[in-house]
DNA sequence: TTGTACGCGTTATCAT
DNA sequence: ATGATAACGCGTACAA
């Protein structure tokens, strides 16, 4: 079935039946009817590649993030597809894995499809490669960076004030009265360093303990955590509070903390389904993927549109307290 | 840069460009290396719309699920997009929702774009719209349902025996001295139906306890299924393990039980990070995802090859003891 | 309101 | 070994 047989069908030229099925300009109510009737008999579907080869577009968005499988990517994609969905977009999906200088040939993959624009999770640039690649793609697609940023020319940011949150944090420890807050994190994404930055601000702010044992980058690992946290107690590293950059770091810690006779507040990031399954609920730092997902999908279509927008927007962070952040 | 430029700045024809473009047959070694040449120097890359409209595939695979921010989902699409990435395919993602009724859209969303396969990942098509449709789009595409499968021409699944795996878990705990096996579910899936089965079956088999208090199907919500424990502690039904669907309810099972003072063996389903992180660390029957996927995606490399493949493929489901299994 | 004809960038089938 | 040219199916400017 294609727009010719449609058109021979009903007597008339393709130009009309393209009319209809772009729902285009003057078509007479009676020959659109037949067509329309024409085509839902003969179940007629648009070659997408003949339209994509003429629009050069086939209203595809491709969507890289580090690991799928990781609950914050995750949600993130879920979210990111949906929103697209409801306009009517595709979501190619794009996985560069953790390691640098691989992930321009991921970015590669999907220009090569012509996806329209390049939403990106969270994902590092920081290999030369990878950042020369990306913003190569830039002159070409629209990037936009979900709780990430790279400033550059036609490169969109929208990211989640997890400084201010971590910060703030510390803050509420040290209103408790913590003195030495423990911090583990276990990668400088553009959001790990927000956080780590936000630490340091916090502890400075509050004239915490700033021993440089009490910052500790580990594996993603309960454990990996529940060692290294172990070894600390072991030492006798004075700690009275554990802030993460991650809940599966916040639950090892927790554990650790647990088996080793003592209690204090916890605090973890990303407030995923893993802080809940942990007894006691871990408290975590929520970076309200669900709006930043939402502003992406719509700032893409205000550019679609050629309509202003803005090269970063920045969204507060929100802590969701549980269990875990009462000292017991 | 089209294929037409290249042609022209090496003074050759766009056919001879086109063959070394695809390795084709005799091209001289000097033409052959003069066009890589410009091709190079050009950043040449051939337009995927047009490829697509000749050959009339653009080397996309269409997969589905129910919801990928659900762990067995991301990580069943995170083992699948990075073999097809292997093997130069597209993903291009679909989530249903958890509906019914509705999926048939998503598949309709998938073929207007003429993915060349589609996979799709333990997503219940009960409703009849939405299996027709499934039918429907077997007759023009390989459909290849992996942990589920519907008995059809061109579709085929790939498999876990969860149903022999459950009983096997119901064995252990008689074995163990347990009568009254507690059995939570959320839903009634290819793969839930083989779960329930097995649970009932094993039952039978050790002449266990067939109370049907025993049988609860409840929202997939910790809430919910720290609640209808509880209730079911206090309106004294007795039970002396709990097995469930998904580690989730296992997780939240375990936390009611441990609160009103009991305690028994525990068992999950899909061994998520989730178990882990739990503490106790949950038993989790594992489905073998990885090898499903991994399967899945050679059938379809092989389905592409014209060669014969199997309907369907069982591989048997493996069970991760941990602390939740130990009566303590 | 409708039709004609061309362009989109490939691949593939013929010739040469 | 290489070139000319016909598909592939659609959108659209222009003509009628």
């Amino acid at each position: 079935m294609t727009i010719y047989d449609i058109a021979e069908k009903c007597g008339v030229s393709i130009a009309t039946v393209s009319r209809v099925l772009n729902g285009s300009s003057r078509v007479s109510a009676k020959t659109k009817e037949k067509i329309l009737l024409v085509m839902k008999e003969q179940n007629y579907q648009p070659n997408p590649f003949a339209r994509g080869l003429g629009l050069n577009s086939m209203k595809m968005i491709g969507v890289l993030c580090e690991d799928v499988s990781d609950s914050f990517y995750a949600t993130a994609i879920s979210l990111i597809e949906s929103y697209l969905r409801l306009i009517d977009w595709n979501v190619i999906l794009g996985c560069t894995g953790r390691g640098s200088g691989l992930k321009y040939k991921h970015l590669q993959f999907l220009m090569e499809k012509h996806v329209d624009a390049i939403i990106i999770i969270g994902t590092p640039f920081n290999h030369t490669k990878d950042l020369d690649y990306l913003k190569n793609v830039a002159k070409k697609r629209p990037v936009i960076m979900v709780n990430s940023y790279i400033k550059h020319n036609n490169i969109y940011g929208i990211i989640c004030d997890e400084e201010t949150g971590m910060s703030d944090i510390v803050g509420k420890l040290a209103e408790k009265g913590c003195k030495s807050v423990l911090y583990l994190y276990d990668s400088l994404t553009y959001s790990g360093r927000q956080k780590l930055t936000g630490y340091k601000k916090g502890i400075a702010t509050h004239k915490l303990d700033e021993n440089p044992l009490l910052q500790n980058k580990i594996n993603r690992s309960l454990e990996d955590v529940e060692q290294t946290v172990k070894k600390l107690i072991e030492q006798n590293v004075y700690f009275d509070a554990v802030v993460t950059s991650e809940d599966l770091l916040a639950i090892g810690a927790q554990r650790a903390i647990l088996q080793m006779g003592k209690n204090m507040p916890i605090v973890g990031c990303n407030n995923s389904l893993l802080a809940q399954c942990a007894t006691p609920m871990i408290t975590s730092l929520d970076n309200q993927l669900e709006i930043l997902c939402r502003e992406a999908v719509e700032l893409l279509t205000k550019l679609m549109n050629d309509k202003e927008v803005p090269s970063k927007m920045i969204f507060p962070a929100k802590l969701y307290q549980r269990e875990s952040f009462i000292y017991a």
